[in-house]
Formats: structure tokens, sequence, C-alpha cells
DNA sequence: TTACTCGGACTCTCAAAACA
DNA sequence: GTTTTGAGAGTCCGAGTAAC
């Protein structure tokens, strides 16, 4: 598997190993190398005398493959040149073809090399003639490649080989930054461009670096440093993860500002990896200047994220069918004071080979006496669409569905919520709507949403009803939601009972009617609701803030 | 016990630089 | 034009881990 970024050219020094050690002779198998050019290549290239264990036999040279197939690739294994392979042949593998190469680049500028020995011979027997012996150091020089010592040398960094005594050129920018660490001779040598590695970023992913150096400059990097989302640098400011309310300007300042809501703190993009997450998505994603592996991470996305927090906001739907079930009479806007604990859930995984639709959830869930009413098919998130249930005081509101506008506008979430810990705070608003950015089988998780939650029960209408009636105008009392509504783990989601059953055969103004006139009217209101909700007219504003974490 | 993952050691290729 | 350099781009070892 080719891995990201530049590798290091190590001194080809190798520790003597007995060949019944399975380091290499035990793997090596001409049989499987015979039209290698260098399958009868045995050469002593060097012993690090500090292996105690190592004796002096001559070891083999490794030799690979030129083209490792697709399977052997992905699975850094040895391959052959057989086709299929050996390995596919062993596990019954399909497809074994070779895997692509990319074309190397060119055009680079490289700097100048080390002088030849002929015309400047070397006064020193210390360069490459002494790189050729068994060192008596602990790394041994070949003479063929005398460059990449990073580790050993302090000037390592230029890539050239400190026992040269050609002069070194005029360093430049040499600092400490992860991003830039100069190490090679292109990126500090005058005159030369910085050296554009992969995807065209000037200077990402950095240049292979020492291990304690990469590390740290890996982590300082991972909380501070840019991130990538889709495929853009992405600088966030670690403040953004403490508690300041700022997507406004965040958005604005980042993403053009156009309205949209866009990639952020408060709504990061699908491909946007947690900081601290080095393994990330897959393999070798997520940080994309390491492959290790997080010790917090997961390698599959997190089943369930729960967000917890206070809310304070206004709501205002047009559409009383949203609010159905909730006390929340329909076309008022209703300040409210609820407390929200909305379960948060992926909203959609279309990368889930394992999703057709929306991601499971498990079943709802009850938290300080609020029911979550996520479902199934309907999976709540801050990213998507929250749908709260009633409260425990029929005095206030819950919101009944808040969703932000990453949800409804912006590109299909593609894959895990990255946070894993974090604030989530800020405005949720969202129209809801049918999202021509969703891919085909697909809608917004708001719509989703609202679509189930728009089929109350009889007794749930006739509390909105009553809610209705209960509002500023000094109308009767509201009769709350009886608890079993309320700890319904699908209270949206089941099929429709005998009451609802007019829903389902075009009878339900029949059963509407069967209201007071107020419920009329409501459905009316309703009707005029679903039109205006495919034009995604609906309209929610909430404030969130609270922590959110997953398990 | 076997299979899988993946960090990183190691190898190979070939454009650029040096040289004749 | 030829040789050499040395970095890009690849292979795959082997330790750790997961799955069975
Ligand atoms: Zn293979
Ligand atoms: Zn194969």
């Amino acid at each position: 598997m080719p891995t990201l970024g530049p590798k290091p050219h190590s001194a080809q020094a190798y520790l003597n190993i007995p060949p019944d050690t399975g380091l290499y002779s035990s793997h090596y198998d001409p049989s499987l190398s015979h039209d290698s050019p260098y399958a009868d290549v045995s050469a002593v290239l060097g012993a690090r005398p500090a292996s105690p264990s190592s004796d002096h036999s001559p070891r083999k040279k490794r030799v690979q493959v030129r083209i490792a197939c697709i399977h052997c690739q992905k699975a850094c294994k040895k391959c052959s040149n057989t086709r299929p392979c050996d390995r596919c042949v062993k596990y019954g593998l399909k497809d074994c073809i070779d895997s692509t190469r990319k074309p190397r680049k060119t055009g680079v500028k490289r700097g100048p090399y080390k002088r030849r020995s002929s015309k400047y011979p070397d006064p020193m027997p210390s360069s490459s003639s002494m790189s050729s012996l068994p060192s008596s150091h602990t790394h041994t020089h070949h003479s063929d490649h005398p460059h990449n010592h990073q580790n050993d040398h302090p000037m390592d960094n230029a890539g050239y080989d400190l026992h040269s005594h050609t002069p070194l050129p005029p360093l430049q920018n040499q600092h400490f930054s992860p991003f830039s660490p100069s190490q090679s001779p292109v990126a500090n040598y005058p005159g030369y461009p910085e050296q554009d590695h992969l995807n065209g970023n000037m200077g990402f992913p950095p240049p292979p670096r020492s291990a304690l150096q990469g590390s740290m400059a890996n982590f300082v990097s991972a909380l501070s440093g840019p991130r990538w989302v889709n495929g853009q640098r992405e600088h966030v400011p670690l403040s953004l993860n403490n508690g300041q309310m700022n997507t406004a300007h965040h958005e604005a300042s980042e993403y053009g500002g156009d309205g949209a809501a866009t990639p952020g703190v408060m709504y990061p993009s699908a491909t946007q990896a947690f900081p601290l997450s080095l393994g990330g998505m897959g393999r070798r994603g997520g940080d994309p200047f390491s492959r290790a592996v997080s010790p917090i991470g997961t390698k599959t996305r997190p089943p369930l994220n729960i967000n917890v927090g206070v809310g304070s906001g206004q709501s205002h739907f047009p559409n009383p069918n949203i609010n159905q079930g909730i006390n929340t009479p329909p076309n008022e806007v209703d300040k409210n004071e609820a407390q929200s604990f909305p379960p948060v859930l992926d909203p959609l995984d279309v990368t889930n080979k394992d999703a057709e639709g929306p991601r499971s959830a498990p079943p709802g869930m009850t938290f300080n006496g609020f029911q979550l009413s996520h479902t199934p098919e309907s999976p709540l998130s801050p990213f998507g669409a929250q749908a709260l249930s009633q409260p425990p005081s029929p005095k206030s509101n819950a919101w009944g569905v808040n969703a932000n506008m990453r949800s409804s506008s912006q590109e299909p979430p593609t894959s895990r919520l990255p946070a894993v810990f974090g604030a989530h705070m800020g405005m949720n608003m969202g129209s809801f709507g049918d999202n021509p950015n969703y891919p085909t089988g697909y809608a917004s998780p708001a719509l989703v949403a609202l679509k189930r939650i728009r089929k109350p029960s009889l007794k749930t209408l006739m509390s909105a009803t009553s809610s209705q009636a209960n509002s500023r105008d000094g109308s009767p009392m509201l009769t709350p939601v009886q608890e079993g509504d309320l700890e319904s783990p699908t209270l949206f989601d089941q099929p429709m009972n005998d009451e609802m059953e007019g829903w389902l055969n075009g009878r339900h103004e029949e059963g509407i009617m069967q209201l007071d006139g107020q419920a009329s009217a409501r459905a009316d209101r309703e009707r005029e609701g679903d039109r205006e909700r495919e034009a995604g007219e609906d309209l929610g504003f909430g404030g969130m803030m609270g922590m959110g974490f997953s398990a």
C-alpha cells in the first residue's frame, strides 16, 4: 500500500539476522522472484553491532515485485509476479490484477548533488568510502544512499550527509514548523520554490520527520493547525471548541459568507476528522499526516452520539403539523425555555454500505423526563433534525424541530459525525424541504424527521388543539400528553394505529372534523404547510448549547 | 490460531544534476 | 551522451490486534 507522503530513505543497513529468524530469509522464496534481477543478489550491506543476537552470516536482499496486485497492495503483503499471485491463490481472491502506479513527477528541482569524487575527491575517507564499511556507529551508511539520515545528524534536515565536505548551501527558514520541516534540500535551497508535495498543497503533507519531532508536530498541528475539510485547508482555532459561539463569523469568513451554512466547528463537514483522532475514518484517513491509530479513536463510526444541553430560542413553524404532539400552537412564535436533550446521530450515512437509507438508530430514549423522539428511520442529529417531545411541564414548550442549515442546505453527509468531544452550541435554523443536494432516494434529515413527525396520534392532536386554545389569548388549559406517549420510543414511527387509520386511507380529514373548529382550521393550515414544506418554507429557529459526546 | 491492520523499514525507478 | 545522485513512489516485514 502506498503510504501518504514520501517515505524516508533509510541507509541500507540491515540487521544480521539468521536466515531462519524470518525477517527476510524465511520470506525469501527464489521461486517467487525468479525473474527478478535481484533474486540472486546476496550482499552484506551493513551490520548493526547493536544486535547481540546477530551473527555475521550474509543476508539476502529483500526482493520485491515491481507491481503488487491490488489485494497484496492493500494488505501490505508480499505479492508475486504471477497472476493470480500466490497470495491470491492461497486465499482464493479474485481479480488479482496489477495495481496502478502514479507517474513520477517531473520538473522538480533538486538542488545541487553531492560532487562526484572524481572531480572533487573526498579528502577524508569519512564520506562514501567509509560509509560502505561496517560502521562503528549505530547507523551504517551505504554509498549509494548517503542521504536521509535525518535521525542521526542535526543537519540532515537539508538532506546532506554531514560527513561530506561539500559546502552546504545556506539554509533558509530554519525553524521548527510542523508543516514545513524543510528536510528536503529543495525546500531550503535558495531560489527553489518550496516543494509541492501531494495534491499541490504547498508543504502539505510534511516531509518525513524524526519520531519525536513528527509526533509532537502532529499533535500540535492536530490541535491548532489546519485541518482538511472537503479537500481544503481549514484553520480552526481552539477557542471554537471552548465555548464560543461565532459560527456566523466562522462560516462567513472562511467559507465565503454566502449565507449558506458551511462546514465549520458547529457543522463540520463529513470528512473532517476530530483533531485528536489520528486514525480516523478508514485506513489512513482522518489525520492526513498520520497513519497512527488513535488510542481513543475507533476504527468504525461512533454508534451513538448524545448531545446534552439547554436550549433557549424561538420556533416558528408555519406548518402546524410540525409541532403536533408537542403542544406548540401553530403559526405562532413560541418562546421557550425548554431544555433539550436530543440524541445526536448521524443524520444520514450515505457511505455506510449497510445503509440503504437513513442510518438506523437505537430505540428512543428517555432522559430526564424528556423523550427523545428519534426513530430508526429518522435519526436525529444536531447536524440534522432535532425533534423533541413533550416536556414534563405543560407550561413549557419544547422545541418541535430544530434543523440547522447544514442539514438541509449543504451537501449530504457522507461520513461520521466527527466530533467526539466538544461543545455544540450555536444557532439552529433551517428550512425543511426536499433537498436537491441529497442523492436520489435520500431526503434531507429534516424532512425525514418531519415526515415521521407529522403523523401524530389523535390524542396528540387534541393536545395540540388544546395547546392552541391555550395560547396567549387565554384559552383553556391544554391537556398534557399522557405519559405513555412520552415514553413511547417510536412515537412517530410506529404503524398507524386505529385512531390514525384516517391518515393512511385518506380519511384523515374526517377524523379531523371530529375535533373542534380549531382543529379544522388547523388541518387547513396543515395542508398549506405541506406545500410550504415542499417548498422549503418551514423554518425553525433555536439555540442550543451543550456538550456532545459519543458512545 | 488465523487473519487483519498498518507503521515504517526497505527497495526500486528514473528525472535531475554532474560529468565527459 | 553518459553516469551518478537522490528523492518519489512503491513493496512488504512484522508487531499488535481482532476475529473466529
Ligand atoms: Zn498479490
Ligand atoms: Zn493477487
